[in-house]
DNA sequence: TCTATATATAAGTATTTGATTATATACTTA
DNA sequence: TAAGTATATAATCAAATACTTATATATAGA
């Protein structure tokens, strides 16, 4: 029984590209919620240009989709990409980042005040 | 509502195995059946060796086992593999590879005589 | 418009990867 | 035991990758 079935070579792109430590982890966290660039680089320990450029292939490979909103810009899940069946399926595999979320929400960069 | 969650290191270090089109395309083909090296070299444009490193890498990760018989080594999946679940569902995206094992059965290079 | 902040892009570099050629090992059969 | 076949390993190299530093762009607010 085939779920989705997608060209082999797209699909070994997108599990190359998942392949990556950060960028799986990013991925698996965009699934609990959309982060800002400034988010994921407390979670993160490299610099601000590395993980520009892991979002850019992300983005190019239309795994996430960007949305500014005002000085910043939050990345989420594109849930119009054909291969979201194939993703999904990966990160239920993967355990949830709910210790990067709550470092995010404790460091608040964004200094949003939801109350 | 998760499955067999597995450290996130192991997982993008399988993804990153996968995320070449020869491994992913030799494991998809493990999944309809057994192939010794010399099947293999039958379906991909590439050397012995590059398809021994392919092998190799897919074993050191617990991914394929190997059993000789004979003159010949025969690649299966690794049914113990606590990764072999992520791997299945992997799979179920890729296209069978009904043509590639056909090639293999007309050119038969092991000889075997089924009758 | 000036300054600060958020993010992207460019350039350079070290590491990793996948291929190739050459060679070694293991098995089969004469 | 010698020769042939199947496969693995070693050495080498070019291409791809992921990081860093430096710089550019875009927005916000004074």
């Amino acid at each position: 029984m085939q779920k989705t079935v997608v060209d082999i070579e797209r699909i070994s792109h997108v599990l190359k590209l998942l392949g990556d430590k950060t960028r799986l982890t990013i991925v698996s966290m965009l699934k609990q919620r959309e982060c800002c660039v400034c988010e994921l680089l407390e979670v993160f320990d490299t610099s601000q240009p590395s993980i520009s450029q892991h979002l850019r292939k992300l983005k190019d490979a239309g795994l996430v989709r960007e949305e500014r909103k005002g000085q910043w810009i939050y990345y989420s899940l594109n849930k119009q990409n054909d291969l979201l069946a194939l993703i999904e399926d990966i990160l239920e595999h993967v355990p949830n980042q709910m210790d990067k979320i709550k470092k995010i929400q404790e460091t608040n960069p964004t200094m949003r005040c939801d109350c």
